[in-house]
DNA sequence: ACTATGTTTTGGTCCGACCAAAACACAGGT
DNA sequence: ACCTGTGTTTTGGTCGGACCAAAACATAGT
């Protein structure tokens, strides 16, 4: 069977894509959906409902919903409920933090294997800031993630930035337990300094090793705290 | 603000949680929940409707919702709809297709690293029924598939397998227009048998190009219907 | 024990109403 | 002309009641 508010959503949807209801601007009013499509308020609510869900628009209590075309990153906010979810249960973190090993560590070996001088600079003054950073713990924290960010960046496909935004979102909620004085910071700027050394050598083994054993370093930090939890 | 089905989605997220609503068994009828929480239907129904979409209930129409507790799989889903969207977009196919040589190169890597005696025989079998199915086209599309999916469990992360299900849900649609002949078939179990060859060896970089090269020659064959549509 | 039939329950849809917050319009002061 | 405060209208959130058709349940007949 068929509900009346999955056409609604359909029809909708067509317009959003079409471009009749722009990107980033607020829907029509849901009574003038309901004459537009002859619909009850019921059915245009329940249609707006799914959309919010499935991240074609964004609503915020008492106010129009906004239109937003769909990327990789809309992905994430749809899903972040349920993995949420799925990282309260036993390992949860655990394995979404093996899985960021499995990805980064390959991350690294393809940077040293096809990184090209643009991405070798953004490395470069990645980790420069890093550097200053580094009696600046929030400001480091931030570096740090972008250090890595351009990892995701060098294989040049949106999908990977949006990969990256999903562990940051996930995972450092988790991370933000850690302590972070900056003789640690020191350790992980020397930890970036290799990875971005072996990169720069083209040594893809060494890129990859020395992404594993930061990451190693940062899990025996944070893990105990995640365990008590 | 916050709405008053929020708060009911929260509440019933506890139950699930809990256990007090059995996993596959169905939810409470909409006027009984009523009760239990002192909600009117319009706020129940949105509070289903919303847990529907993050894929906490399935939601048949005229059926109750039945209880399902996330995994792995439930994100795969809830994206769907979103994922589709941006597989319509030009170079979505594409990006989709690049992130997955990215993932299964670095799979076949880790596998000729890590593999266990346990995988190796997986690997074997997985290859031997690939063998028995060249001239049975479907058949060896499964074989196929699963042959690629022991390699996504020697991770052993329950993320893993789900990604290679989201794979293959996305990309195969566009897979079925591909032309299978025998011949076809025998180029791909060789390719396979490249990848077998190199793990066995463990050669960590064989195995990779192994792959790197299946993957791109399967690419080269799908890539026109692709691009037409 | 099983099937056919009748009754009750339940999900899907619609309508009308009310409230409070947001959006808008307008008048008054600078 | 520009800001500001105030009053009006619009709009999203919630409620209650109603109806229909399909599903779930119960009951009688074979």
């Amino acid at each position: 069977m068929r509900r009346a508010s999955d056409d609604l959503v359909a029809e909708i949807e067509v317009r959003i894509a079409s471009g009749q209801f722009e990107n980033n601007k607020p829907l029509p009013a849901e009574r003038d959906l309901m004459d537009m499509f002859g619909a009850s308020r019921t059915v245009v609510r329940e249609a707006i409902s799914t959309l919010a869900n499935r991240g074609l628009v964004e609503t915020k209590p008492r106010f129009r919903p906004v239109v937003k075309k769909p990327d990789y990153g809309t992905v994430l906010t749809a899903t972040s409920n349920i993995i949420e979810h799925l990282l309260s249960e036993p390992g949860g973190v655990t394995d979404l933090y093996r899985s960021r090993e499995f990805i980064e560590r390959s991350l690294a070996r393809h940077a040293a294997l096809h990184a090209n001088k643009d991405d070798i600079a953004d490395l470069k003054s990645a980790l420069a800031a890093n550097y200053e950073a580094i009696d600046d713990t929030p400001r480091f924290f931030q570096t740090d993630m972008e250090f890595h960010g351009v990892l995701y960046k060098i294989v040049r496909n949106p999908i990977f930035p949006a990969i990256h935004e999903g562990y940051l979102s996930w995972l450092s909620p988790s991370w933000g337990k850690m302590k972070r004085a900056p003789d640690h910071n020191l350790v992980n700027y020397h930890a970036h300094k290799k990875i971005y050394d072996a990169i720069l050598e083209r040594d893809p083994v060494q890129a990859e090793n020395a992404m594993d054993e930061h990451l190693a370093v940062a899990w025996e930090v944070v893990k105990d705290t995640l365990e008590n939890k």
